[in-house]
DNA sequence: TCCAAACCCTTGGATGTCCTAGTATATTGC
DNA sequence: GCAATATACTAGGACATCCAAGGGTTTGGA
């Protein structure tokens, strides 16, 4: 977004807020607030890496799940279930990797509900380029030391399933 | 979105990772997207929490700024700065703030490029209660135990600063 | 002095996310 | 068997974010 700020906005913010009386919710204010500013880092990063193929972390997303399905297929109850997003935002990603020729809808066999998406071959191909090139550009080169990604692993995972996200 | 999955499916993404050659940056890959959706987890509870004030993130973190101002007045580009988002999304939510009757544009006094931001009282008020608020309800329910917040605050702040976000 | 380069903000366009219906199909219960 | 309820997907609307481009203002070098 520009030039490197001379102090660490979040740092400050915190400072503000144990000045301000809230100092009980300093520290968790601060670090929900990094989470916020580091996410943003990261989807630029990837989005960046994906912008040559012509995908969106959503896009790609749905993408990379289709071609771990056995079949190539998924109903997209079971795709918005999995990647953990509201239903319209997978319509969304179908209408316009339809649209790119990477999956096709497909009736189901015998739900008349379920819509089927599955992936074309140009999509797998696509997938696996893409794939190749987050995993070296953005996945590789993460910044974080090994013992932080078993730490953000662990906090992460326990909050997640604390939310409700899983049960195993 | 719905219920809980009955399996951690970040934890099944990093197994198909390391099942299809890619086991070097599978756990990177873990850290990263547990990242994305436990900003997607807190932005919920966020905005759920702001709901009732008629704001949203994004216009509640420029409230709260202006309200550490102190004049309670900034200029747009370094609001745009410490929030670390684009200018056009300030001008985006100081529209909306102005609409609502808790900000001002005024001139810069010497440099007609700028436009400064200044809270009224309304707006004033209001940030002192949706931050009660977000204390209560979101921060201090965080659901990170203590130890956990301050990994994550260095483990975040290291990479923020190595990602170019400050200096300090 | 004066014009080009730099800077500031806004507009318009593309995406993505969620929510609230609305339509179609399945399942359940009486 | 049929009505009531549940489930699946889509359409339309509100927001936020970014990028690209445009018009106004300042600054700085020739």
């Amino acid at each position: 977004m520009g030039t490197p700020l001379p102090r660490d906005p979040i740092a400050d913010a915190r400072l503000n807020w144990e000045r301000h009386g809230w100092a009980d919710v300093a520290a968790p204010m601060a670090a929900i607030t990094a989470i916020m500013r580091t996410q943003q880092i990261l989807l630029a990063r990837i989005e960046g890496a994906l912008k040559p193929f012509g995908l969106t972390f959503a896009r790609y997303e749905l993408l990379a799940l289709l071609s771990f399905a056995r079949s190539g297929a998924l109903p997209m109850n079971k795709a918005s279930a999995l990647l953990q997003v509201h239903p319209t935002s997978v319509t969304n990603a179908v209408d316009r990797l339809q649209d790119a020729g990477l999956v096709v809808r497909s009736r189901h066999p015998t739900d008349g509900r379920t819509t089927l998406i599955e992936l074309t071959a140009e999509g797998r191909t696509l997938a696996k380029r893409a794939t190749a090139v987050l995993n070296s550009e953005v996945f590789g080169q993460s910044g974080f030391d090994g013992q932080d990604v078993d730490q953000l692993i662990r906090i992460l995972g326990t909050f997640r399933r604390n939310a409700g996200d899983f049960t195993g």
